[in-house]
RNA sequence: GGCCCUAUCGUCUAAUGGUUAGGACAACGGGUUUUCAAUCCGUUAACCGGGGUUCGACUCCCCGUAGGGCUACCA
C-alpha cells in the first residue's frame, strides 16, 4: 500500500471552497520544499468531500495559481474519484469494531453550530469508537504535543458508508499515497489526535508532522480576504512576479541562516531546513512584498520587462516601438508592480503626459527662484531654439535623452539649470513631478516636443 | 468556557548562557538632483511580567499575562 519506495512524499491538500489564498500557498510550497530537498515527492490532492461548499472552479483556480507560481507536483488526486477506497476503509472500521453506525437524536434548533449551517442533519452518521487515549506525537517544529482524547469522543468519520468526512479521507489517503511527512497549517494541530487514532486502528504508524505557523493579517489573525490576504490570482491580475511573491513568502516563518534576502526556489530547496521554522505566527505584510517585486522588477533585462510587462501596457503605448525601449527603464523604477503601470500613464499619472499633455496654469511655467515672465519666455524661447537645430542635425532617431541634454546643458548651466530646465519641464509634461526635460523631450519625440514649447511660449505673451 | 500552540524594534527576523541585542521592510533626517522617484549615508525603535536555576540569562524551568488556533454530520 505504501508506495513510497522508502522516499520522502509529501503532499499539498487544500479545500476548493474558495480562491486560492497566499496562506494556502505558503503551505504547499514548504511542502514541495522539503519533498525537493529530500529526492521525494510532492502530491496535489484536492479535498472535495464537502460536496456543498466544493466548487470546480476553485479547484481549477488552485491550478492555475501553483502553474503561475511554478509549483510542480508528481501526482494528483481528487478525494470525490475515490469514495469506493474509503468506502472501504470505513467498512474495514466498522468490522473491527474501531466505528459504529450511530443513531442520532435531532440537534436542537436555536445556537448549537449545527442548526446554524446549511449541512444536512443525518439520523444516521459513522462514528469512531474513541478509545480515549492519550496521544502524543513529536512534531517537526514545534517538539512534543500531547493530548488526551477522552473529551474527542465518538467523533463523526463519515455522514455514510458513501459519505467520509475530512479525518478519515485524510488518513485514507495518507496511507494509501505513502506520505511519509504531513507539513500543514498550524490550524490542523488539533486535528492531529483524531488522525492518530484513525491510524492505529486501522493498524498503521502515522507519519511524521509538522505544522507551520500560521500567516496572520494586520489584525494578527488567521489571514483572509478579510484582513488583508489576497488570492494568488489578485496578485497575478496586479502584476507581480511569481518570483518575488515566491521568495517573500518562504521568508515569512523561514529565513537562510545568513542574511541573504533574494533567493531563487533551487537555493531555497538547497538552504531549507525544516527545523529552523519559527513557531509563532507572523503578518503579511504587503508593503515589504511590493519591494521585494520592485527588486525583481529591476533585476530584469529592459526587454523581458517590456514582454512581461505589455499586458498592462495601455493600447496607445502599442507594440514594441523604440519609446517602449527607452521607457523600460524608466518604468521600471517607478513602479512595484506591473498593476501601477495603468495609473503610471493615466492624464493625472507621471508618463500621462506622453499621450496627452495636461491642462496646466502658466504660472506653473515659473521656477520659484526667478518667477519673471519675460525670463521664462527668453529660456524656452531658447530651449527651442537649441532643439530645433539638434534635430536639423541629427535627424528624429538621434533625437535621444542624451543628445537632447548635451545640446540644452551648457546654456542652461549658465543661464541657471533650474531657470531653464523647470520651463522646460513643465511646458513638455505639464506636471511638477516627471522623468527629467531631456527624457521627456525624447519620449515625445522632436514634433510633439517643437509644439508644446510652442504652446507654452505663446501663453506667456 | 475547554484543549492546544505561541511570545525580541510597528512588521519579518538574528542571537542557541557571557553581544554596545544584529539585519531587512516601514518611518524619520540628510547628501545628490531642475521636480518626483531611484540611489547613498544616517537616526528613531524590541528582549510581555514575575519568580526560580546559574558566577552570569533574550536564551533553561515554573507561574502569570497577552495573542492565536481548534472546539461541525467544513476542511
Amino acid at each position: 500500500m505504501n508506495h513510497n519506495d522508502g522516499k520522502i512524499v509529501t503532499r499539498f491538500a487544500p479545500s476548493p471552497t474558495g480562491y486560492f489564498h497566499v496562506g494556502s500557498y505558503r503551505t504547499a510550497l514548504f511542502s514541495c520544499i522539503f519533498a525537493r530537498q529530500n529526492g521525494g515527492k510532492f502530491i496535489l490532492r484536492i479535498e472535495d468531500t464537502d460536496k456543498e461548499r466544493s466548487k470546480k472552479e476553485y479547484e481549477e483556480n488552485i491550478i492555475e495559481s501553483l502553474e503561475w507560481l511554478g509549483l510542480k507536483y508528481d501526482a494528483f488526486f481528487r478525494q470525490s474519484d475515490r469514495t469506493e477506497i474509503y468506502k472501504k476503509y470505513i467498512q474495514k472500521l466498522i468490522d473491527s469494531g474501531h466505528a459504529y453506525i450511530s443513531q442520532e437524536t435531532p440537534v436542537k434548533e436555536g445556537g448549537s453550530i449545527a442548526a446554524t449551517t446549511k449541512s444536512t442533519t443525518r439520523a444516521e452518521v459513522i462514528r469512531f469508537r474513541n478509545p480515549k487515549n492519550k496521544v502524543s506525537f513529536e512534531d517537526m517544529i514545534r517538539g512534543k504535543v500531547e493530548f488526551d482524547t477522552t473529551e474527542l469522543g465518538d467523533f463523526v468519520i463519515a455522514k455514510s458508508i458513501d459519505e467520509p468526512i475530512f479525518h478519515l479521507v485524510v488518513v485514507v489517503d495518507d496511507i494509501e499515497m505513502g506520505i511519509t511527512n504531513i507539513i500543514r497549517g498550524e490550524d490542523h494541530i488539533s486535528n492531529t489526535p483524531r488522525q492518530i487514532l484513525i491510524y492505529e486502528a486501522l493498524g498503521f504508524t502515522p507519519p511524521k508532522y509538522a505544522h507551520l505557523p500560521l500567516l496572520l493579517g494586520k489584525d494578527r489573525s488567521k489571514l483572509s480576504k478579510r484582513n488583508g490576504g489576497a488570492s494568488i490570482t489578485e496578485y497575478r491580475r496586479r502584476g507581480y512576479l511569481p518570483e518575488a511573491v515566491v521568495n517573500y513568502l518562504t521568508l515569512l516563518g523561514w529565513h537562510p541562516k545568513d542574511d541573504k534576502e533574494f533567493l531563487t526556489f533551487e537555493e531555497i530547496v538547497k538552504e531549507f531546513e525544516i527545523n529552523r521554522i519559527q513557531k509563532g505566527g507572523a503578518i503579511f505584510n504587503e508593503e515589504k512584498l511590493s519591494w521585494f517585486n520592485h527588486q525583481y522588477l529591476m533585476r530584469l533585462t529592459d526587454q523581458n520587462f517590456l514582454d512581461l510587462a505589455s499586458p498592462f501596457m495601455p493600447e496607445w503605448l502599442s507594440g514594441g516601438s523604440t519609446l517602449n525601449k527607452r521607457l523600460a527603464s524608466i518604468l521600471k523604477e517607478k513602479i512595484s508592480s506591473f498593476g501601477d503601470i495603468t495609473n503610471i500613464f493615466s492624464v493625472s499619472g507621471e508618463l500621462g503626459f506622453i499621450n496627452e499633455l495636461p491642462q496646466y496654469p502658466n504660472d506653473m511655467l515659473f521656477w520659484k527662484k526667478d518667477p519673471s515672465v519675460a525670463n521664462t519666455k527668453t529660456h524656452l524661447e531658447k530651449s527651442l531654439d537649441i532643439l530645433v537645430r539638434l534635430e536639423k542635425e541629427v535627424g528624429e532617431y538621434g533625437f535621444t535623452a542624451d543628445a537632447v541634454k548635451v545640446a540644452l546643458w551648457s546654456y542652461a548651466e549658465t543661464a541657471g539649470k533650474g531657470n531653464v530646465l523647470w520651463p522646460l519641464r513643465v511646458a513638455l509634461t505639464g506636471q511638477e513631478r516627471s522623468p527629467d526635460p531631456f527624457i521627456s523631450a525624447f519620449l515625445l519625440g522632436p514634433e510633439e516636443t517643437k509644439e508644446r514649447l510652442n504652446n507654452a511660449i505663446s501663453k506667456l505673451k
